[in-house]
DNA sequence: CTGAAAGCGCTTACAG
DNA sequence: CTGAAAGCGCTTACAG
């Protein structure tokens, strides 16, 4: 259990590990024989059992661990898998992150998640940095620029797969953004239509102009409103980025009626938006009721919320996964529906929130 | 900015990767001063500016990424930092991520975090990983069993730093949890007193006996009771783990008085009181009110909530980066005080939510 | 101002 | 059934 050397040295990491030299020395053999029994390929050698046993049992007594850098500089392949990811400040992106964890260590790959603050510089970077660390493949999620990423990996010949936000250079998976707006927009066009008998355009509040998901998710809020015969003013769209702090700005500035919807385009420009409602006690069953673009299951309880669309994060990973065993074509782009949550008034469930199916 | 190999081998990864001695022959010079430059090793070594940059141009031009794995393998350190910690999907461990993170950067550390999902076999297999990877330091975020990740870690000769819960083989960084919980509990009780006039002991749902965190905060639940004369009885003590379903569960089960209060253990516990609340319809300025441990800004919304805790994550990472550079004793263990919050409507300021300043 | 050489700890054909 | 040897891509004293 310990290698006798004493760990409580003060001045640095200084202790010299175990390696398959110390090992084989003390089981009377060849590194060679030690590293196969270690790496599980000695039946293949057709080491003895006993030989087998015999270096596990002084692995073990000698607190061995396996010195990866040299395991992996040696190997033609490295089984680290990378993700860069914006934040990890939501639900949203923090599921993706254990469930890509999981997933990975289930197949035996060693996952490394880096977070990018949303900054192309910082991305970028990161990206090289995985390069540098061998990666075999890199997945790049919410990446403001997917194929730059997508090209520095081509050229130091590293696949990578977009999660959430597509590219053109690699196979992208995504949430169906526009079935989702689409269904919520409905949502909440129905729900102000019952409680305040208004029908009316909604807002649209949260995203970037650039960005593809809010111009799908946009596209969505617009069909539906179509399908009304509503169009959409101009003024009532409100894209200056996702952050808590634009939407509590724009909605203190602008000219609102009594009662009206919003469309919030993710939960952390809900965060504005709900500020904004606490300081003009506009919350509380009053004139407002909004949907919103991601779920939050404390946010589902806002007396306000009328729906979410929820991002199927289990399934978008399943893609994912799929992908990187089948290798498809880089313009490849999946879409994965939302779930649609609804608050349970409208329901004869005992959950709060329930799952709602609309027609596709 | 090409190698010109092509990247688009459907077969895998198998493009040769530039490295120092393709870019030693291009240049007409040794490995050594491409090594050299490239790791800003070359002004000791007095190399003429004049290679330097003719090394560096082509590094560029080939797309050179140094290969950290053999890099690591030569240096006596890694520079690489690892955290394992138990999810990432809550506020307080997804800020505690990013900062660790960004950090480390800063100080041209390598991060590399792992989530463990809260189980302690998986703890310790994700510990030996990070030592596997040769890490340089890790912190142990969170851990079930601290103690023997420090000593796992000891035997390979890498320092270890505990965060959120104590050690006894390391230093420890935690929140001031009993100061943060009696204060919390001493705001419920004069909520309830104020609002329903009731002079009654609180619940305190979730958590774990074995939990440090737990006996802390039960212990300062305990004392601003005790302030009043009250004393708590054991059945309004439940602590059956963090998880949401166990309190929607003993609450559902439980007699409950028409007006009470309770003191929530967690966000993820909370999650369950919440459900409850909507099932049982004791939401909405009824009979309960109830303060909770960590903060989520959708949670502070929720009207029955009269207060949080928040576990101040910038003073806690910035205590873990001055344990690396001080190296203190493994028994110190550092408190940093909680910020505590309290809804708007008792102060006067614009804010939602406000720090409270409760005498220590 | 610069290069030859050793070696970090593994893995893996190759040769018995 | 097993071992000697080469080599992965770097870094770093050492010797000019």
């Amino acid at each position: 259990m310990d290698n006798g050397s004493g760990a409580g040295n003060g001045a640095g990491n200084s202790i010299k590990r175990t390696t398959i030299y110390d090992i084989a020395e003390i089981a009377g053999t060849s590194p060679s024989a030690v590293s196969a029994v270690l790496n599980g390929t000695w039946k293949k050698r057709r080491i003895s059992e006993k030989l087998a046993e015999r270096i596990t049992r002084i692995a073990e007594e000698q607190g061995y661990a396996l010195n990866l850098q040299a395991s992996v500089l040696r190997r033609e392949r490295s089984n680290i898998v990378g993700m860069i990811m914006p934040k990890y400040d939501n639900r949203y992106f923090g599921a993706i992150a254990e469930q890509f964890e999981a997933r990975s260590r289930q197949r035996g790959l060693f996952p490394v998640i880096t977070c990018t603050q949303r900054e192309p510089e910082l991305e970028v970077e990161a990206a090289r940095a995985l390069v540098s660390y061998q990666v075999d493949l890199l997945i790049a999620t919410g990446a403001t620029d997917p194929d730059r990423i997508s090209e520095l990996c081509a050229a130091a010949g590293i696949r990578t797969i977009n999660l959430d936000l597509p590219g053109s250079r690699s196979p992208s998976v995504v949430s169906d953004n526009f079935g989702g707006a689409r269904d919520l927009t409905r949502i909440i066009l129905s729900r102000i239509r019952a409680e305040f008998g208004v029908r009316e355009p909604l807002y649209f509040i949260g995203g970037r102009a650039s960005d593809h998901n809010t111009a799908e998710r946009l596209r969505g809020f617009r069909e539906a409103h179509a399908e009304l015969g509503l169009e959409v003013p101009a003024d009532q769209i409100i894209i200056r980025g996702y952050a808590a702090e634009k939407a509590e700005e724009a909605l203190e500035t602008m000219d609102l009626p009594e009662r009206f919807g919003i469309f919030v385009n993710s939960t952390i420009t809900l965060e504005g938006v709900v500020r904004w409602m606490q300081r003009n006690k506009r919350g509380g069953r009053s004139g407002l009721r909004f949907g919103c673009f991601d779920w939050d299951s404390f946010a589902a309880r806002l007396p306000e919320n009328v729906g979410m669309a929820e991002q199927d994060v289990p399934h978008m990973l399943e893609a994912v996964f799929e992908m990187i065993d089948m290798q498809p074509s880089a313009n490849i782009l999946r879409k994965i529906p939302c779930i649609l949550r609804v608050p349970d008034e409208w329901s004869r469930t005992g959950e709060a929130f329930r799952e709602v199916n609309l027609a596709g």
